[in-house]
DNA sequence: ACGACTCATCGACATTCATCAATATGACTT
DNA sequence: AAGTCATATTGATGAATGTCGATGAGTCGT
């Protein structure tokens, strides 16, 4: 096993934090221990949808940057429920927020949740600049 | 219906492009639409895997950026059919290339695939800016 | 208090997906 | 040619997910 071109004496020693503990230099020295990709995974998981990502845009493009819950509906032609349990995933991943005032819920962007999330993905390749 | 509150017009007409055609100016007038919604979901639901996110994170810690195909199972603690399977939805997805080095395959990332992604994730909070 | 309206929850269903064991394919070595 | 090794493919299975209809939980106006 191993392809043998790389001796790096045996693998599975380079994750780190896998106890929960942070890695020293907060740089991580490491590859991405399976906690850390689990979250990011669910951060990504939220985003990686259609109708989500339209959800995203449609309040990006609003002016004032909020959007009423009832204003996706017709748009996205998904029920109701549907609508719902995408603001849901959302909210809970932060991604958005929302302010229910009177009848209606506004939903705005979370603050720098998203550019938080595409940074986080920009980080993986950084990291493989320092190594190149 | 649509909170009223917001009475621009009657909405649907506002995302363009969705018989195929770009929108006039490139920047894009209105949100997302679905066929470009469903283009992105797919490039970030390839990324919003841990398994996968560690996969990327192995090869940009690697040593001249190039990683054996053999070398992931052992750290990832997944069957080897389980990796290869993980490898094609990144290969497909043009987040890694493999080269086919005699009996090995050498992945690395794809060139700059993973900056786009991170990109296009961006550039829909950046739509808000403009508007907000 | 009643009715109308907005949004969330529940139950059900179909689809997709991650995973593995078994097997096939292809490449190098002897 | 036979054997060994690396990777892909197949088939099966259990879990997660997107979707909707029906219903419930608040909120406003009359």
């Amino acid at each position: 096993m191993t392809s043998d071109l790389i001796d790096d004496s045996d693998t599975t020693e380079t994750a780190t934090a896998i106890d929960g503990s942070e890695a020293c230099c907060s740089g991580s020295t490491g590859w991405m221990d399976r906690n850390t990709a689990d979250e990011l995974a669910a951060r990504l998981s939220a985003a990686a949808d259609p109708v989500r990502l339209q959800v995203l845009s449609i309040i990006a493009h609003a002016p004032g940057g909020e959007v009423c819950a009832c204003d996706f509906v017709e748009p996205l032609g998904k029920s109701q429920p549907t609508v719902s349990h995408h603001l849901k995933v959302l909210t809970e991943a932060g991604l958005v927020e929302g302010d229910k005032r009177g009848r209606w819920i506004w939903y705005r962007l979370g603050p720098s949740a998203i550019d938080d999330l595409a940074g986080s993905l920009g980080a993986i390749v950084a990291e493989s600049a320092a190594t190149t």
